[in-house]
RNA sequence: GCGGGAUUGAUCUAGUGGUUAUGAUACUGGCUUCCCAAGCCAGCUGCGCGGGUUCGAAUCCCGCAUCCCGCACCA
């Protein structure tokens, strides 16, 4: 499916839609998850727990979503999150400064030259807008950073642009609480906040949105020293870089490709759990970035990407920060983020995994649906431990009190199942509407469930069904949809 | 933020100044129905927001917002 018909099924059934649409002046870049998109998000954290947190037994915390000024000093955000922007006088055309100036003089405009040398560039060589020839105003910053104020003074905070900053600040009580050693990796949900100035493509690019983020902290020098490595050491790891695909086991792409085993562990690990969320696995690589793409704090970095009818997304960015985030915080709080790893007094390095949740669902969505022309229905051919709706009961016709028998086992397995009862309509109109949101399985209570207290299943992709008794339905549902 | 296009029920859509705003799908209730979008009856939802022109605006004009395309932006 293109984005176009994800979009429109995802209005009508209820995933997502414009937050605030009753009003007009609602804004863009804010999104909400209506009650399917919430049941199918609860349910990818529930294997992102499963499948990274508890399988590496990581240590998740959940953070404020404001944080004080000073964490944004220390992280670099204040001074780099933001970029000088001039505005013209004559047609309000804005342009990103430094770029601007850089097309026009063809010379190079350090990332720090200051806004007072900006302009004197600009009025030196007399630059002007390339619209309408006006002249262009001062120099000013825009930080992409929510900046709120707290209490009746109005003190300065920020609503955190990344969740990360929060489990720099919180390590080093996490680490001496913990009685953890290194690696350890800490890891959180939550949401994040940037004040894009053009936010487009619903889920895609947001202004308010969840991240999932695991920080590891490791000891530089032992980077390679990563026993359970050998558990995912044939994982295939598609790594696109210098130009070219390479798809290669993760043993083997260590020193070429990867710089060390600790992170080839997590690129692998993050690729099993893709493809546990059903997303085509074939249609995915990490890039690895060139210098001028990486962020200021990274000193490697792939970014996990899949391929769309958008074209390719980036779902995780991977990065190894290095000492930066610790460090910095170390110096403005006059913290010590030092710890013993053995013998060694070091401060911790970093690798980060940074997973947009937003977009990996919209992802989930858009490789999952599908239209079935042969049996006229559209179907989510989800897996069915990411299903929004595990099982509908259906009474096949709505008397001879299959009604009453239906409600009965829907009663029964309701708190153990996202399960919906549906009388209404026929019954191959009540498996569509099953089909579309994805539901694995449809019980149908007919006449011969009076007689024997049997029950038919069907299945949503192969639409064939079985008969089982009544009471080995709760057993049959909790062996068909637990995660694998 | 700039330029262009668009905005009519949940979804798609007709409607270029004049009765009570069109149709389809979907949805709800009922009848029928023992297994895959059948049929019949009944019903619920709508002109993005604000201002102007006009006797009269979904329709014309202006502003704002959102969506789409392109540019720019994307730590």
């Amino acid at each position: 499916m293109n984005y176009d018909a994800v979009i429109k099924f995802a209005l009508e059934e209820g995933f997502y839609y414009p937050s605030c649409e009753i009003y007009s002046d609602a804004q863009a870049g804010f999104w909400d998850y209506g009650p399917r998109g919430v049941s199918l998000k609860n349910k990818f954290v529930e294997l992102w727990r499963r499948e990274l947190v508890r399988r590496d037994e990581m240590i998740e915390i959940d953070g404020s979503q404001i944080m004080s000024k000073s964490v944004f000093i220390a992280s670099g955000h204040i001074e780099n999150f933001n970029d000088p922007i001039v505005k013209c006088i004559k047609c309000s055309s804005i342009y990103r400064a430094d770029r601007y100036i850089m097309d026009h003089l063809n010379i190079l405009v350090p990332e720090r030259m200051n806004d007072k040398e900006i302009d004197q560039l600009i009025i030196k060589h007399n630059i002007r807008c390339d619209k309408c020839k006006g002249e262009l105003g001062n120099v000013s910053r825009f930080n992409m950073m929510f900046r709120i104020g707290i209490g009746p003074n109005a003190e300065e905070a920020y609503l955190r642009p990344e969740t990360c900053q929060t489990i720099f600040v919180d390590f080093i009580r996490i680490y001496k609480i913990m009685r953890k050693r290194l690696p350890l990796a800490i890891a959180q949900i939550g949401k994040s906040f940037r004040n894009e100035i053009a936010p487009r493509q619903s889920l895609l690019r947001l202004r308010e949105f969840y991240q999932a983020e695991i920080e590891v902290f490791c000891n530089p020098n032992h980077l390679n020293d990563i026993e359970k490595f050998e558990k995912v050491k044939d994982t295939v790891l598609r790594i696109y870089a210098n130009g070219k695909m390479h798809i290669l086991k993760a043993e083997e792409t260590i020193n070429t490709l990867v710089p060390n085993k600790l992170i080839a562990y997590y690129l692998a690990l993050l690729t099993q759990f893709y493809e546990r969320c059903g997303i085509d696995i074939n249609r995915t690589r990490f890039r690895k970035l060139e210098d001028d793409e990486k962020a200021f704090y990274a000193t490697t970095a792939f970014d996990f990407e899949v391929e769309t009818s958008v074209g390719w997304l980036e779902l995780v960015a991977c990065n190894y920060r290095s000492d930066y985030d610790l460090s910095r915080h170390e110096k403005v709080s006059r913290e010590s983020m030092s710890v013993m790893d053995g013998n060694e007094k070091i401060i911790p390095h970093v690798f980060e995994l940074s997973m947009g949740i937003d977009r990996s669902l919209y992802t989930i969505l858009e490789h999952s649906l599908i239209e079935d022309k042969e049996h006229e229905r559209r179907v989510l051919k989800i897996r069915s431990y990411l299903a929004p709706v595990h099982v509908g009961i259906l009474p096949l016709v709505n008397k001879d009190g299959l009604d009453v028998y239906a409600l009965k086992i829907f009663e029964d397995i309701k708190k153990d199942f996202d399960a919906i009862y549906d009388f209404s309509g026929s019954i191959g109109r009540r498996y569509r509407r099953l089909d579309e949101i994805g539901a694995p399985f449809a019980v149908t209570i007919d006449n011969k469930t009076l007689e024997d207290n049997t029950i038919t299943v069907r299945e949503r992709d192969s639409m064939k069904q079985e008969r089982i008794a009544a009471d080995k339905l709760k057993d049959y549902l909790l062996t068909r949809i637990r995660f694998e």
